[in-house]
Order: C-alpha cells, then sequence, then structure tokens
RNA sequence: GGAAGAGUGGCAGAGUGGUCGAAUGCACUGAUCUCGAACAUCAGCAGGGGUGAAAGCUCCUCGUGGGUUCAAAUCCCACCUCUUCCGCCA
C-alpha cells in the first residue's frame, strides 16, 4: 500500500511505474474516488463538530424548554449525519478496493520487460558439469541409493507427495544447519514461525485476498502459509520499534504449504515443485532509507550466493525485468541453481525490497532521529528451501557409479563422509 | 469442550453516560543544580486525518465492528485476543 498523498502528488510516476510492471491500473478512478471521498469527509466532519459543540451547551443551559430545544435541532442533525457515514461506507469500500490496487514503484535500474523470458542475467557463478556419462535425474539417484521414496510419498500425501529419508533426510538436516550456522554468523536471529496463520496475517502481508486460489485453508478460516515471510514480517506488526535496533536481521524456518493452482502438469515428478517444502527466510526490518535498503538488498543477495558457492551449486543471478515484478517490489533478483538433468536453471532464491510498502499495512514503525515516526522499510530473500535445492546438490555431484560426492561444506554436518552410497 | 474474568498512551494503572484524549506513577526529552554525573526540582511528552503559507481551527481513535442516546472509554449486541479454573490430550 502506498500513501494517497504520495500517490496524488506523483500521478504520473505511478502511471509510469505501472506501465513499467505492466500491471493495468486506473489512477484516474481512485483520485476520483479520493476526491468525492474527501468532500464526504469535510461534509461529515462538519456535522460532526456542530454536533459537539451543541452537546457542550446543552450540559450547561439551565432552562428546560432551552435544552429541550437543542436536544431536538441535533435529533434532526443525528439523521442527516447517519444517512451521510452511510455513503461515507460506501465511497471507503470502493476506495480502499482501489487502495490496495496501486502497485509500488519499481527502482530505475528495473528492465524493461512484459514477462520473466526478458529477465536479464547479470552474472554467472561456477562451471556447469560436464559428464562423460549421461547424468541422471535426482529422482533416479535417490530411489538407486535409497534417500527418497515418491510411490509411497503420492500413497501418503497425494499428488506431489514425496518422502526423504535415510541419506536423504540427513541432506536435508545438514542443509539447514549449514544455512543457520552461516546466517547467525552474520547477526540474523533464527527463528521457527507458524505456518497455520489467521487470515488477518495473510490480509497483512499482502496474501490475500490476491493469493487466495493457491493457499490451503483449514475448516476454522485459518490458513497455511506458503513462505515464512508471513509470519515473520507479522511478527512486530501494529509495533513502534526501537531505531538502536534496526536493521532487525531474522532468519525464518517454516514448513511452507502451496496448491500450485496455476502450475498443474509442472514438474510433475521429483522435488522441484512440491505442496509442501521447507524453508529458510531472511528477512530485514530497516530505516526508512532508500539508500539502506538498497545495501541491504546487495547483501541479502551476497549472502545466499555465498551459500550456493560454498555448497558447490553453479548458478546465475536474473535482475527481474518490470513484468515479473510483484505488486509491492521495487527490485527483486532471482537465483538460479543449475539443474544437470533438465540443462537448465532453476529458481531457487528470491530477493526484494518493498520500501515501506509492506510495513504501512502491518503498520510497523519506529520514531526516527527527527523526532517523527516513520513506516520501516522491509526486504526478504530465500535463505534456502528444501527439498528444491537438494535436485542440484544430487544432481551436479554425481559420479559414474551413482553415489554423490558430498560438498566439502556440508560434511562436517555428516559425519565428514565425502561420498553417498559407499 | 465447560465456567468465570479481562483488553485504556512506550509501560504500569485510574476512570461506569456530558466538565475525559483520558488521573497518577515509571520511562523518555529539555532546563536548573553540579567540575561532571547521580539525586532533586521545574517544564514538556499518544497516534492519525482534514484545512491552512503559518499560527491556528477541526475530526477520529480507550481490542475490532455494529447499535442505543442530543451525547459513549463508560450501556447493549457480535467478533477477536488474553488470563484463571475444570475436563481432555501431547
Amino acid at each position: 500500500m502506498l500513501d494517497i498523498k504520495f500517490i496524488r502528488e506523483n500521478k504520473d510516476l505511478i502511471k509510469e511505474g505501472a506501465r513499467k510492471k505492466h500491471i493495468d491500473f486506473d489512477i484516474d478512478a481512485l483520485i476520483t474516488v479520493d476526491d468525492k471521498r474527501r468532500e464526504k469527509l469535510q461534509s461529515v466532519e462538519a456535522k460532526k463538530a456542530e454536533q459537539n459543540t451543541v452537546s457542550e451547551q446543552i450540559i450547561h443551559v439551565t432552562d428546560q424548554d432551552e435544552r429541550q430545544k437543542l436536544i431536538d435541532s441535533m435529533r434532526i442533525v443525528k439523521e442527516a449525519l447517519q444517512k451521510e457515514e452511510e455513503e461515507m461506507r460506501e465511497i471507503m469500500k470502493e476506495w480502499q478496493r482501489l487502495m490496495v490496487l496501486v502497485p509500488n514503484l519499481p527502482d530505475m535500474s528495473v528492465p524493461e520487460g512484459a514477462t520473466d523470458k526478458e529477465n536479464v542475467p547479470i552474472r554467472n557463478w561456477g562451471n556447469i558439469p560436464t559428464f562423460d556419462f549421461t547424468p541422471k535425474s535426482h529422482i533416479d539417484l535417490m530411489l538407486n541409493l535409497n534417500m527418497a521414496d515418491f510411490d509411497r510419498g503420492a500413497k501418503v500425501s497425494g499428488f506431489r507427495g514425496y518422502i526423504l529419508k535415510n541419506d536423504g533426510a540427513l541432506l536435508n538436516f545438514a542443509v539447514w544447519q549449514f544455512v543457520t550456522d552461516r546466517l547467525m554468523a552474520k547477526g540474523f536471529s533464527p527463528m521457527i514461525v507458524p505456518s497455520l496463520v489467521r487470515k488477518e496475517t495473510l490480509v497483512g502481508s499482502g496474501y490475500l485476498p490476491q493469493g487466495e486460489e493457491d493457499l490451503y485453508k483449514t475448516q476454522d478460516n485459518d490458513y497455511l502459509a506458503g513462505t515464512g515471510e508471513v509470519a515473520t514480517m507479522s511478527y512486530y506488526s501494529d509495533e513502534i520499534l526501537k531505531k538502536e535496533d534496526l536493521p532487525l536481521k531474522m532468519l525464518a524456518f517454516s514448513p511452507c504449504f502451496r496448491r500450485e493452482a496455476g502450475s498443474h502438469g509442472k514438474d510433475t515428478k521429483g522435488l522441484i515443485r512440491v505442496h509442501e517444502f521447507f524453508k529458510l527466510e531472511q528477512v530485514i526490518l530497516s530505516e526508512a532509507s532508500h539508500q539502506t535498503s538498497v545495501e541491504l538488498h546487495e547483501m541479502l543477495t551476497k549472502n545466499t550466493e555465498e551459500i550456493l558457492q560454498e555448497l558447490e551449486i553453479p548458478y546465475h543471478v536474473l535482475l527481474i525485468c518490470g513484468g515479473d515484478l510483484g505488486l509491492g517490489q521495487v527490485k527483486k533478483y532471482d537465483l538460479e541453481a543449475w539443474v544437470p538433468s533438465e540443462g537448465a536453471y532453476r529458481e531457487t532464491q528470491s530477493a526484494s525490497y518493498f520500501h515501506d510498502f509492506q510495513t504501512r499495512r502491518l503498520n510497523i514503525r519506529y520514531r526516527d532521529t527527527d523526532g517523527k515516526l516513520k513506516f520501516v522499510h522491509s526486504l526478504n530473500n530465500t535463505a534456502i528451501a528444501t527439498p528444491r535445492i537438494l535436485v542440484s546438490i544430487i544432481e551436479n555431484n554425481q559420479n559414474i557409479d551413482g553415489t554423490i560426492t558430498i560438498p566439502k561444506a556440508l560434511r562436517p554436518y555428516l559425519g565428514n563422509r565425502e561420498f553417498f552410497g559407499k
């Protein structure tokens, strides 16, 4: 959500931003509704002011006739006021509906483009492995080594179900612990946050009402969140933070649930796209400064790159184009890891910043040195998502005999073994 | 699942129909005192909106949303959250 004053004063910027994001938004319709809102507001307030003034008189008037006359006159004002307030409610409904559709402004450095095809690769790391044999998919590799079970996963859990077992389970634990250690060393506080959240929590973080389709809902009208960001951002909602505590760096672990409603037929096998997965998410709340947001965004991206580098996974970084940005995002980098069986990079991490777009709705503020309350800035980036990242770890490190070389960084977490399958 | 109670400013806590945006204390800020600090004394100190160049004027907010009333923190209804007790369970 943006500030209506800012919107009114920067109509052209908003228009240009929406164009760049390829979001169809009629700003003039919003301005028209806002004009109505202001007009009605003034009229309502004038009546209330009258009501307050006369109420004051009623208290002090001793003459009973005079008093009754005042009360009668207020009865008329009251009726008119009730009618106008009803009109105001209607206006506000429309106003709010439009306000949550206003896209945040993309950064200058965001490239033009309509779809993910126009995202711009800005750097590569690592050498794509060449195999003198036909590389197997993680599905075959894991089945052969008894690290996973997909048939029984589907039997138990349904479509896209999976079970990690033995070294597959241990590898997952190792990845979590490794990433947690690295980010704690960079000042992130580890947290385990709920996936089962209230509707208000999702509305506050902007995943509802738009994202209803992709969320699981319980019979108590709670939801299963698709990312730990939801609970983590809401953690400080309606609070005033201390400036000296900023930036708050959180590393949130949570199970994540996605219905994948729009992805039927995509990635139907294996661990790439599943309904239930786990994520360690970096979330930052910082002072309200564009410069700080930019610096922290680069830092978040670097953190994740370092993790992939230590895991020895070839990846590239994409600068996301306007049309592929979310409503609130100012700028986003996606990291994609190499998947040999597909001969392609697949998205594993995503780093964005929002300025105060999220925190305005969540009402997270701090008192700045000038004494004013300001909305904090928010940023987030995946630290690691499992089991998807296991795909790249396993496939890139496979050997001709079907064994898997364990990346050095993970060995301390796996009893200093060098291989799976030996 | 059953029963009872509670939600007021950054925090604690008073306030049961009009003089209440709200006593008091703590915290915080400034001044005085001091070589400096602590102590003490004095003063200031909720958030948001409208209008205005500004000073100012004005509206809203006592968990949330409705209602009663000329008038609601205060009365009524619904919902949310928390606490305590009983039951059940890990």
